[in-house]
DNA sequence: ACTGAAATTATGCCTTTTCATGAAATAACA
DNA sequence: TGTTATTTCATGAAAAGGCATAATTTCAGT
């Protein structure tokens, strides 16, 4: 397979260019500083990322998918947020939350409530069922935390905690 | 719509359990402390969205998806990188870098190799229009990296690389 | 009150991602 | 040298997400 007659998009050239060292590297300078080294944002995505891996992972043997923890997370402690706040707050498109919403209302992890003020609203809150599932997945994620905070320091995690809320702030979001 | 005859999953209760103050706020105590508020994951995922939210408007306005974006920024600055790399690198899933390997191929901007030594691995290339291509975003990049930077400080701004580095290595990860 | 604009959520279509698996090449080992 | 594992990438079916838009409801101005 993947050779010439493969349905790839191109002719995928099957002869490298260099058939010299296996590993073609940058140059030969020493560290050549490649621009995603350096790159902020880059830097934030893949903090998030490797931090999260290990708890996620845990999360998703449990059966409950990152979209639905995310809204469980949000929701724990109110009593009932809108479709648009929830999309604000779990980082997503808000039909993407209506279409989880269906999801876990079919599971019985959430109802919807209008607002009777404005029937435009719809509320969505945890169910006894909900409650106790985000339970347990806030007990675990506490537990991911401490163990995250004594791997890179009390102090650091604060300095850490500290410097992304300050960058939160500066940008002026809203959510 | 949203009646009880909707195709929504339960019977969607159509009224508010408390028909009390429009927003229903958790309970009365000034600070609840709800707990995604003091959650550093959830932080880190918020300050990287949010972050990064600007940009990537502007990305995609240029027509260029983020998954495409971020293969190039990693291939910038190397002779070719394989596909599990690449994986690994973008924070992605190894059948969803073959598949947009495939679309940015056939757009011209990456060919792949497939490596002499070892036929198996195959080696993801920016073409000269990728390398155009790739050029520009980082400029932008870099514009943008320095705003994000004066708005919340260059001195600020240092003490969060180095501690996301730090969250980074402590993990231990190897990507 | 009426009309047009704005806000809020749901829907439909299409693209993309994910999960599990297959295919090919190499490595390990008897 | 065979034979079995392991590695690496591709593929296919199903699920999820994204974008544009529709359907309601409320608001503003007249």
């Amino acid at each position: 397979m993947r050779d010439a007659t493969a349905p790839r998009p191109g002719p995928a050239e099957t002869e490298p260019a260099e058939t010299g060292p296996a590993e073609p590297g940058p140059a030969e300078s020493g560290a050549p500083e490649r621009f995603v080294d350096g790159y902020l944002l880059y830097l934030l995505a893949r903090a998030s990322s490797i931090a999260s891996a290990e708890f996620h992972t845990r999360v998703k043997e449990r059966g409950v998918p990152i979209p639905v923890w995310r809204i469980l997370a949000v929701l724990k402690g109110t009593a009932g947020v809108t479709v648009g706040e929830l999309a604000a707050r779990c980082l997503a498109n808000q039909p993407t939350i209506t279409k989880t919403v269906d999801r876990m209302q079919a599971q019985g992890l959430v109802v919807r409530m209008t607002d009777a003020g404005d029937r435009r609203r719809v509320f969505v809150r945890l169910t006894p069922a909900g409650e106790s599932l985000v339970d347990e997945l806030i007990g675990d994620a506490r537990k991911h935390q401490a163990m995250l905070e004594q791997a890179m320091g009390v102090a650091e995690s604060r300095v850490l905690v500290d410097a992304l809320q300050r960058l939160i702030a500066s940008t002026g979001s809203d959510c």
